[in-house]
RNA sequence: GCGCCCGUAGCUCAGUUGGAUAGAGCAACGGAUUUCUAAUCCGUGGGUCGGGGGUUCGAAUCCCUCCGGGCGUGCCA
């Protein structure tokens, strides 16, 4: 039976702060117990009778010295003393540092640190792509981030339900199937494709206004030609050519995957010149059971068509098959990255996309209109929830509605909020989108918990990020502006990490280099990420990332693969680690680098429950970097097969529980591979 | 205009409800290798914590103000 132990600086806590409350009667007295900031006043130190002193204007020296008549700590530190103002400062018992090793080593799958004492059931809203998109920079750091936060979650014992909110319905919902029409009327009708030329002449021509609208006449006007002979009157909308292409696409998908992303992209640049040139186009609309044809502004062509679905119906129902289609197609790709990334996120298992949420959108517009939380404004229904101003100082909307009739993304999170409520039963949900987005879940927060689908019983937390920048310090893009693939930038790393591993280490299998490459640049890029403060933008540098000085993935699995290879290395001269490490009384750290190691390998309770409080990896691998750095001083100074038996025992056994912390940390919270050599 | 975030060493960044002398890495300079992986380690220099004011035993941290930057701000997500 292992005894599991909350960390040293939580059971300081509470005794200090019951001490506090047993000189003052005061209920809820805050220690504040930190790590000490030198080590000449031992581990850690208690600030809070300064604090209360101040509260209670009485002199802190004398409440501190108050305090420590009262406290309790002789099982785990050394007497306390009070130093300058009040400061109250603790050593830890080299017993309590050791009996904590000693339970660490007992329990490799946690290394003592208990589960929470009240488990929650948390949705977490990550990574959420889009459709038809491949997956680029910007989905990186929610994708992981995520990750690491449903990790820690269950780690700690929190029942995590994962959800890629995917970006599969609104307004690129028409645009997909526009740019799908494209595609079919490229292959069947022109037996070319048009829409890479006409792309490329768009971007090329982007500053020249005239030539774009030569250029997007001419796409109009070939538009209205196969737009007209692509009808069968008897059937409707786009039957002749577009209808049997659908009934085909499923087995052709992959082939023609490429073209469809150009298509999308072309659709997308199009509606963003459209706009101002006042061209229009061919378009039907049913009235008296009849289909009509009108013009229409060309550039209202994709919103139609995004009502038209929203909307449902016979008559729209051809594009369905096309939507899971494209969906699966996008979907693969997205799990190739998920695993490339080793983050625990599935098709179909964790997804739930906008358009799961479809049938719900009326009604939570209804809903929010029956409570008169929702009203008519300038055709469109909002809410305006208290506290949020616009420009002119008057009440902000949050617009559920549009006036054309269709619904957006805040629709879409409500529904979805009220399911995770209702539904799947969430005491907390946890959103993972960048900070540009706070102002939208700050109103969302605020409707949900007006309209009562949120009550106090019910965490909501937007847990936001900064982006992700070049060299240059703007938002990192290839050069011609677009957005960098996430498996282009993946490969690159592995790549490099490749050619660092030939150079080192050329001798290894070709199976190990690969190996090897892979957990290297993909730690390096995710480690990087998770390093920095996520609240602010950082400078991605492959250079940086995987350099073997600082606080790098490399520079840890290094330090793992050290450890590994002094195993390896004690077996073969004949030492059995493990039988080494069954009797671990009497030992007693003596060497500075020893006791240093050891008092921070019991620290790494505390390192969880700090970046899980706040969400904030960076504590996990500032964690590491400092224990790392503290086993490379134990490392120089102490070597471990040739000290003599007793000495061995004791660094065999603080080289296993580093490797079983690195390893741990990596792995399990950040999904960060190691390896055995390196 | 208003709101949110940010400004820390030449560069990139940490800094745990306000705590003792503000820390790393890179770059620069100087050392260490017959030694368990030198993909390493040790040392040196480098700071008006954007400026100013305030709160107090004590401020990079909280408040006010100014300067500089990013993002957001009614029908995208």
């Amino acid at each position: 039976m292992t005894s599991r132990m909350k960390p040293a600086i939580d059971i300081i806590d509470q005794r200090v702060r019951h001490a506090m409350r047993q000189v003052t009667g005061i209920e809820d007295c805050s220690a504040i117990v930190t790590p000490a900031t030198n080590a000449k006043f031992g581990d850690y130190q208690a600030n809070g009778a300064m604090a209360l002193a101040k509260k209670m204007k009485t002199n802190p020296r004398k409440l501190a010295e108050q305090v420590i008549e009262k406290l309790d700590v002789s099982d785990v530190c050394q007497p306390p003393e009070i130093a300058g103002p009040g400061f109250i400062n603790l050593r830890l018992k080299p017993e309590f540092v050791i009996e904590s090793l000693r339970q660490m080593h007992s329990d490799p799958a946690r290394l003592s640190i208990p589960p929470a004492e009240k488990p929650r059931k948390t949705v977490v809203d990550y990574s959420s792509p889009n459709i038809a998109k491949q997956m680029h920079v910007g989905h990186l750091r929610s994708t992981i981030l995520g990750d690491a936060i449903c990790r820690m979650l269950e780690f700690m014992n929190h029942k995590v339900i994962r959800q890629n909110h995917i970006g599969d319905w609104g307004t690129q919902f028409g645009k997909v199937i526009l740019a799908l029409w494209h595609v079919c009327m490229a292959i069947d009708v022109h037996k070319k494709s048009y829409f890479k030329n006409d792309f490329e002449r768009l971007q090329s021509n982007k500053d020249n206004k005239n030539e774009l609208y030569k250029i997007c006449m001419q796409i109009r006007d070939r538009h209205d030609k196969d737009y007209i002979n692509d009808q069968l009157e008897e059937f409707g909308d786009a039957k002749k050519y577009f209808g049997r292409f659908l009934e085909k696409l499923d087995d052709i998908i992959d082939e023609i995957w490429p073209d469809i992303l150009l298509a999308y992209r072309f659709v997308n640049l199009l509606d963003d010149i459209l706009p101002g040139m006042g061209l229009r186009i061919i378009t039907r609309e049913k009235k008296d059971n009849e289909w009509k044809p009108v013009e229409r502004p060309y550039e209202h062509l994709t919103r139609k068509i995004t009502v038209m679905l929203q909307q449902g119906g016979e008559e729209n129902c051809q594009e369905e098959d096309a939507w899971h289609s494209v969906k699966k197609a996008t979907m693969e790709h997205c799990d190739y990255i998920y695993q490339l990334l080793n983050v625990t996120l599935e098709h179909p298992r964790d997804s739930r996309g906008e358009s799961f949420y479809k049938d719900m959108l009326a009604g939570v517009v209804e809903d929010l209109q029956k409570q008169g939380l929702a009203v008519d404004s300038d055709g469109a229904v909002c809410v305006f929830p208290e506290g949020f101003k616009n420009k002119e100082g008057d009440p902000l909307p949050f617009i559920i509605k549009k006036s054309d009739g269709a619904y957006l993304y805040a629709t879409t999170d409500l529904a979805a909020l009220r399911y995770r409520v209702d539904e799947l039963k969430a005491r907390r949900i946890i959103y993972v989108t960048d900070s540009r987005q706070k102002l939208h879940f700050d109103m969302l927060f605020a409707v949900a918990r007006k309209a009562g689908w949120a009550r106090d019983d019910v965490e909501l937390s937007h847990v936001t990020f900064g982006s992700v920048l070049g060299e240059d310090g703007t938002p990192l893009k290839t050069r011609s502006g677009e957005n960098i693939k996430l498996r282009e930038l993946l490969d690159e790393a592995i790549g490099r990490a490749r050619s660092v591993v030939e150079q080192k280490n050329p001798d290894l299998s070709e199976d190990q280099k690969q190996q090897i490459a892979k957990a290297v640049g993909i730690g390096a890029v995710k480690y990087a990420d998770y390093s920095n403060n996520r609240t602010s933008d950082y400078i991605f540098s492959f250079d940086k990332m995987l350099a073997m000085d600082g606080n790098t993935a490399p520079y840890m699995q290094y330090a793992y693969a050290r450890i590994k290879s002094i195993q390896r290395k004690a077996e073969k001269s004949g030492v059995d680690v493990e039988a080494e490490l069954k009797d671990l009384t009497g030992i007693e750290f003596t060497q500075p680098d020893e006791i240093a190691l050891a008092k921070y390998l019991i620290r790494y309770g505390e390192a969880v429950e700090m970046a899980l409080a706040d969400y904030r990896p960076n504590f996990l691998t500032n964690y590491l970097y400092e224990l790392t750095q503290k086993f490379s001083g134990f490392y120089t100074n102490c070597p471990v097969i040739k000290a003599p038996p007793d000495s061995r025992r004791q660094r065999l056994l603080l080289c296993e529980l580093t490797a079983g912390v690195i390893k741990h940390c990596l792995r399990e919270l950040l999904g960060i591979e190691v390896v055995e050599q390196m």
